[in-house]
DNA sequence: TTGTACGCGTTATCAA
DNA sequence: TTGATAACGCGTACAA
């Protein structure tokens, strides 16, 4: 913290009261111009900044926001943070930012240290390590506002902003089965994580309601990372032996990046053998070559509307809880073809 | 903020006195354990939450920094964030985070609310539109420390973090000229920032040192971004005619894959034809085709480092004022080969 | 071992 | 228009 010149120190050296600076400074209209002046002159010279700090104290109000992430490093939550930073700006909020490296005990640490900062409201993503929920609660239970995004907590009184990730797969799945294709591989995520299992299941609808029987040995989990990806592709190649799949749907892109990786080193090409999706547009979808047809997750609008909705919860405590679903959307490139018949 | 349970409130519940309260809550020797054991308990049941703006007002310490940005959604900038929030982590620090986006009142009104805020430091990276000084100076003479990394402002007091741009610009000019490369185009920065400078300058150095001429029509400002050396690049084959450079030094590696497409357009095959290197290492360097052999900024060190000295700086007053320069890498892929002698 | 008084910097309230 | 005082929540210094 820097040196100190207070209010008092202002009021002492015009030999006035520090109420009187006080209204000055807040611009008050009960307070002689003249006097304004002198105390606009004073605070210049002597360099005094204003303490928020006791502000806050006083007025049990921080305009803070607490973030917490599982990872800074991904282009997703990076760019939600950018949204959140954005609106919190325009609102006059400042931002405090931890991530929890996707551990739990790092997780309730940060939020409890946010908690006695004081901040006026939370914004986190949850950790998928995190079983006990009872911080939360505790906040929450406390009046503090959280909403949730991305990984969210239902069923504990807090707004929650998500992408529609069932949707989503379920569209992509349906364009690869516009193209003609029956046959297609799912590299599917960890099915304990909520992400995972909606994915999944929106391949799965797809199918279904296209009268397309899902085959098992072409469902291989295979995380989000390109190493997966790529072992996941080349278990299928092993097992289903001649009868290949004429396209594959992957949970993330990177997941994809891998299974294009397998797909070439097996002799085969993206996409006139088989074609290949993926999940999320990350910044390297459109430079792989061929270029990655994806399902783009509107991180930056996340990141708004979570703020927007925390900031609403914050300034009236009676804005109701609600459950936001941002929508996902299809991106069209090169990595697939129309199947044969 | 949310509910105030105080340390008085939990005095009041158990009869006792706010020092006895304190004492238990901060392990201090001097209190009896049956009164502790009540406190704890009465803590937990109340839901209490130290309110660390009252220490903070009361110790003149905050245990935040706070961190201005020029961009968060830059691979370089949320790597630097990543490092200084491990550091802030393991030293029981917290961040608030500020983007200027590029802005120099924006940046002015971040670090003035931080200052208001009275973080125990700064961590800065100057937007490029900032001229004026005089509020670093401000703040650097009430004592708060402030450590500038890769954009900084030297000769006012601060630790500064950067790269060795200069270094890393004259090494991988020197690798081309090792493989034989003497007609090499340069695409560079605006020479009004000390990036764009510091990476041409180690382009002549290179050349000068191996006594190859310049040649004024191959060196063109393409700006950083990917559509500046696409254009740069067109311009470069517009001008030269038939004597086309065989190798090309960008000074960035979107300004690298720009070049690589008009290269590609004019019928051209890198590394065959023209060898490209980049600078920064750009996440997608190493998925474009080919691979692009470019010098890495070890971003996240950068981070670690300027933490470091900046809690160094606030948690000892007479901590020496010091240029930390971190290493760049050269990182060779494929997008280079030998000249044709 | 426990308690009292005061200060941190500011605003709200009420009085002058 | 201006000022004195209490309060915000906590820890330090000193006293009991």
């Amino acid at each position: 913290m820097s040196k100190r010149v207070s209010i008092k120190n202002i009021a002492e050296e015009l030999g006035i009261s520090i109420m009187t600076v006080s209204r000055a400074l807040n611009n008050r209209p009960n307070v002689d111009e003249k006097t304004r002046g002198r105390v606009v002159e004073a605070v210049r010279r002597l360099g005094y900044i204003p303490n928020s700090l006791a502000v806050s104290l006083a007025q049990r109000k921080t305009y803070t926001i607490g973030v917490v992430v599982p990872e800074i490093t991904n282009s997703f939550f990076y760019h939600v943070i950018s949204g959140i930073e954005e609106i919190a700006y325009s609102q006059g909020y400042q931002l405090m930012l931890n991530h929890s490296a996707e551990d739990a005990n790092r997780e309730m640490s940060a939020i409890q240290t946010l908690a006695s900062k004081r901040v006026d409201g939370l914004l986190v993503s949850v950790a998928n390590t995190v079983k006990d929920y009872s911080i939360y609660k505790q906040i929450i239970k406390l009046g503090m506002p959280v909403v949730f995004f991305d990984r969210c907590i239902s069923g504990i009184g807090a707004s929650c902003v998500r992408v529609n990730d069932m949707e989503g797969a379920k569209a992509i799945t349906n364009y690869l089965i516009s193209l003609g294709h029956k046959r297609i591989a799912n590299l599917c995520g960890p099915q304990t994580s909520p992400i995972g299992r909606a994915r999944l299941e929106g391949f799965k609808e797809a199918l279904k309601e296209n009268n397309i029987k899902p085959v098992k040995e072409l469902v291989v989990e295979s995380g989000l990372r390109s190493a997966g990806g790529y072992e996941a592709m080349k278990n299928i190649f092993r097992q289903v032996g001649g009868k290949l799949p004429t396209a594959v749907c992957a949970v993330a892109d990177p997941a994809a990046f891998g299974a294009m990786k397998a797909i070439k080193e097996a002799g085969l090409k993206v996409p006139d053998d088989i074609s290949v999706v993926g999940f999320s547009d990350d910044i390297r979808a459109q430079l792989v070559f061929p270029s990655l047809t994806t399902v783009r997750q509107p991180a930056y609008e996340v990141g708004l509307r979570a703020a927007q909705k925390l900031i609403a919860h914050i300034e009236d405590k009676d804005e109701a809880e609600e459950e936001i679903i941002i929508k996902t959307e299809l991106v069209i490139r090169q990595s697939c073809k129309a199947a044969e018949r």
